[in-house]
RNA sequence: GGGGGAGUGCCCGAGUGGUUAAAGGGGACCGGCUGUAAACCGGUUGGCUCCGCCUACGUAGGUUCGAAUCCUACCUCCCCCA
């Protein structure tokens, strides 16, 4: 893999090299060095590629980081191409895994794939993006297969850190998973695409795109990496498995919620990551996070869902107030409640595990503490009334004879 | 084809015949502190008709007064040799 391309020794106008710094905010790497300017230099709008693969049915503020930065080539002119992963899909991504992926069905990958396109659209244009699923060239003749595998070295495909890990902890990596980089880098053949951007976690794949590219003798893309956004726990990268996510689909609420329980250190990478400036110098660091999530709660639902979320906020956690609307839940009992049941029926826990919060005065009635006895009520002492369990789950209970 | 090793609770990981519902850690949950931050402290973390009972250590059988721990078969995974 060797072909050259990008032979061009004329240093590009200074208005490409400003359009390419500019395009090249918040990023870790643009490879290679001077490639955007070069290829912006040509005055015609670049093919901008980005690959996702459908293997979890929600985008959260992880995502949008790409995806923000796609919407500003999408911006400054360019052609966007949304890549859906479908049939890579069932091949999975090794980056940054220590294990194996478990295969996903079709028809998980095809629902995934729809859900992730239409929250894609709160951030991109759709009527500026062309999407595309890999299924298309990937279901290819064997024949073609192979003369693509023949393109690469295992010791090349190996080379990477996740395999290398994997190899000295005696982790297992399949075949298939060795194959990935391959289709990756065959999709951007696919598309011809100039520009490829991911994570930083994406950097090998990314790259190889272009030796595949090259293979193929094609004119090779430039990589753009943008950083990870760690989660809301602040270690971890964001992840939905890791359960420290914020969905763009999550309700204002708990949006708002969510991002007040960043932890400070990881304030700077939000602002700068999410909103592409630095917190408000001079404010507390409580502050920066209501604004943090007065902007993105605006920006993926509206002002008021903003405004409501932070009231909310206010009135459970500042005031420790009951929310202004608590969902009923329908109880069918005559003469006694067992509160447990009642407990676990609401807040969708087990009876013991009711029990142990009871008994660890975690459980409200009308925002008096609850005893851990008795666990009998009769009907007329609970009905009507509102169950807390925690400091943020809240029910009303109903009882029907 | 042959040889070796492993499967434990949400996860990791101890435990190799009996006070073991199973050490320890992580996570999660409740409480305290607070800016619902982090850090920290205390508690909890199989289920239930809860001072007792039931179900649990890959699956199915077996040995035993008694097994996660021993035996048999099966399933899954890993490593090595060919």
């Amino acid at each position: 893999m060797s072909a050259k391309t990008d032979k061009r020794p004329d240093q590009p106008g200074r208005g490409a090299l400003e359009r390419a710094a500019a395009l090249s905010s918040n990023s870790v790497e643009a490879l290679p060095e001077g490639g955007l300017a070069r290829q912006l230099d040509r005055e015609a709008p670049l093919r901008i590629k980005l690959g996702i693969d459908p293997t979890a049915p929600d985008i959260h503020l992880g995502h949008t980081v790409v995806l923000n930065k796609l919407a500003q080539f999408q911006d400054a002119g360019h052609q966007v191409m949304l890549i859906i992963g479908d049939y890579t899909a069932r091949v999975g991504d090794p980056s940054g895994r220590s294990d194996q992926r478990p295969m996903l069905t079709p028809d998980q990958i095809d629902a995934n794939a729809a859900t992730f396109q239409e929250q894609a659209f709160k951030i991109l244009d759709r009527s500026r993006t062309e999407v595309r699923f890999n299924s298309e060239w990937l279901r290819m003749e064997a024949e073609e297969l192979f003369s693509l595998m023949a393109k690469a070295t295992i010791a090349r495909l190996l080379e990477r850190d996740d395999f290398q890990k994997r190899i000295e902890a005696e982790k297992p990596i399949s075949a298939l998973e060795l194959l990935y980089p391959l289709l990756q880098g065959y999709d951007s053949v696919a598309i011809d695409a100039e520009v490829e951007l991911g994570g930083t976690d994406q950097k090998f794949n990314l790259l190889f795109g272009r030796d595949v590219q090259a293979a193929y003798d094609r004119p090779q893309q430039t990589v753009m990496t943008m950083p990870i956004l760690p989660g809301i726990d602040g270690v971890r990268r964001m992840s939905k498995s890791l359960g420290n996510y914020v969905g763009v689909t999550d309700p204002p609420e708990e949006m708002f919620g969510k991002l007040m329980r960043v932890p400070d250190t990881s304030l700077n990478e939000y602002w700068q990551l999410l909103l592409g400036e630095d917190p408000p110098a001079g404010e507390s660091p409580s502050e920066a996070k209501r604004e943090l999530g007065r902007r993105l709660v605006a920006r993926f639902h509206d002002e008021e869902a903003a405004a409501g979320a932070e009231e909310q906020f206010n009135r459970l956690f500042v005031r420790h107030e009951a929310p202004a609307e608590i969902d009923d839940f329908e109880l069918i009992a005559d003469g006694e409640v067992h509160l447990p049941a009642a407990l676990a029926e609401i807040f969708g826990i087990s009876r013991s595990e009711a029990r142990r919060v009871l008994t660890q005065g975690g459980v409200k009635r009308d925002g008096e503490v609850l005893p851990p006895e008795p666990l009998d009520y009769p009907v007329s002492e609970l009905d009507g009334s509102v169950l807390q369990l925690g400091k943020r789950r809240f029910g009303r209970l109903r009882i029907k004879a």
